[in-house]
DNA sequence: TAGGTATGTCAAGCAAGCTTTACATACGGA
DNA sequence: TCCGTATGTAAAGCTTGCTTGACATACCTA
């Protein structure tokens, strides 16, 4: 599952951590997320979505890694 | 987080069981998100999206139970 | 050089998603 | 009535998502 999470923040250059605080869960999470270790869980993937402005469908891409 | 499985799934004529084989899960995970005790993961959603041609946003709201 | 910020990663533990097996109930048709 | 189908639910167990705490590295700046 490819995400573009990373991009999405570097354009607003927030750190982890404040990505983090603004979805309230811990710097290690988004930091796994980012780096593909794991998939969020499908309310956290919608407040990803709804910080962001954009669709679930637009940010996570299944099918690749 | 409420959301249109059962609906949708009615719709079509397919029973849990039908509609857990066509999603590769167990007819207790079908039932289970139906009735709301749990959430699917981020993957099993885009797979519900991708089964009913519909969005994930769609098919599940957050912010309710 | 030393200190602060950002990132990556690991380990241990708890919570959530999903599995198999099993049993109960309800309904419709032969 | 009996049988097959659909649904609900429960227990035990495994995997994944997420936590806290800790440590390492890199970079920038005073």
């Amino acid at each position: 599952m490819n995400n573009k999470v990373r991009e999405l923040r570097g354009e607003r250059g927030w750190s982890q951590g404040d990505l983090a605080e603004k979805l309230d869960v811990s710097r290690q999470t988004v930091n796994a997320i980012e780096t593909g270790k794991y998939d969020p869980s499908l309310p956290l993937a919608f407040r990803i979505a709804k910080l962001f402005r954009m669709t679930i469908e637009s940010i996570f891409q299944p099918g690749k890694d």
